[in-house]
DNA sequence: GTCTATATTAGGATAGAC
DNA sequence: GTCTATCCTAATATAGAC
């Protein structure tokens, strides 16, 4: 028997398991998911997705990874750049808003499968700092550079804010409550979208429009928050 | 055979698997827990809670009632009351961090839940505004009565945030962001907290610290943002 | 009301043919 | 590599004794 992962596996059928594992367990959580409806969804046999990847376990975490690699990158990034603060913010709200309107349920799975596995989250850091690689990397290097790449952009973050405050062009903030501030901000609405759905009535057009005005308001109004 | 919640059922157990059955199901997720683990923690066998509530099914939605019945009502309340916006801000934010504080799971749960069973909301805002009335209750008066208490109080909300728009004391911003930005604020640390813990070190007692901090900050930070 | 025992189904996983 | 058929466990649910 060939490999999965081999030279022999047809990467277009494990790719297209992988697109439809992704939906499904995005939208019905690991716990709630089926692996026949994977199958079904993608066209091909239960058997084949243990072929592929051997558990159900496994996919869901082949699925996470992904799905972690496409939200925080981005973040570590911008933050961890030599741009102004007002910058920063700026393209985090415009990255986040953008991102999370195209993947609705992206949010609320990443926010769920960490509550109920937070064993995940180391595989989670390795994929947010180094979304190039999906495949598990023991060695020493690839750690190391991979925890800098989360250490530095906070401590860039960090710096910043000190030197803004010595300044007195920005309220002292430790960067810890910047982060969470700027993140709750960007990504709560998305996670908490049927509550405001139904307390709101913010269906739809009405959400999308409440995001193409938050985009506008929410950089002032995170700035205006820090100003002296 | 007696019907449960009828005269000769024993409401001590009845309560004590309620008890059990929040605790476990917040936690472990709906999908994720386990009638048996429910039982066991509760003393009881598991045929004993289908002879209360019937199924899983049921049992879950008990226990998503009582949970979101201590989350919401507290903002309405507040929302709707005719204080100062300065004072709302304050109210809401000490006691979601107070009430998040001892129910670690509650933010993660609720999220889950309504992303997964969107059709509970509805359930959901009955509890939410009328936190005293566990059992459904279809009289038109009590649905009216609760319909009325949400959207007041939003209602007075926004006509506060337009007044003190109109006197220049508050920038201009709608009821709809303001409320989602709040709650963003206070909520969101709670259920992302498993991803704060491993990206910024918050583990128990600094993730405490960081709360504490968070309740002397977050007003001044949240109206500062909407000083004129 | 609470238990023991059992039915029933569902769902993850494997064997083996092609 | 992909399928059919089947196994096996786990989990919900019910019957019936006490």
């Amino acid at each position: 028997m060939t490999k999965p992962s081999g030279e022999g596996a047809d990467l277009a059928t494990e790719q297209r398991i992988l697109d439809v594992a992704h939906a499904v367990f995005i939208r019905a959580g690991t716990a709630g998911a089926r692996m026949q409806e994977i199958a079904d969804e993608a066209g091909v046999n239960k058997a084949l997705l243990h072929y592929y990847f051997r558990s159900k376990e496994r996919l869901a975490e082949a699925v996470f990874k992904r799905a972690a690699a496409r939200v925080f990158p981005t973040i570590l990034q911008v933050l961890g750049s030599d741009l102004e603060i007002e910058e920063k913010v700026e393209r985090v709200v415009t990255h986040y808003l953008h991102q999370l309107s195209e993947a609705p349920y992206l949010a609320g799975y990443v926010i769920c499968e960490l509550n109920q596995h937070p064993e995940r989250i180391t595989q989670y850091l390795r994929a947010v700092a180094m979304p190039g690689r999906d495949q598990p990397d023991e060695d020493a290097h690839g750690d190391r550079s991979r925890k800098q790449t989360r250490v530095r952009a906070l401590d860039v973050l960090d710096k910043q804010l000190r030197a803004r405050a010595r300044a007195g062009t920005l309220r002292a903030i430790s960067h810890e409550q910047f982060l969470v501030n700027l993140l709750a901000l960007c990504i709560f609405p998305f996670a908490s979208r049927p509550i405001l759905a139904a307390m709101l009535g913010l269906e739809d057009a009405a959400f999308r429009r409440f995001i193409a005005e938050r985009r506008k308001e929410l950089p002032t109004f995170f700035l205006r928050a820090l100003q002296p």
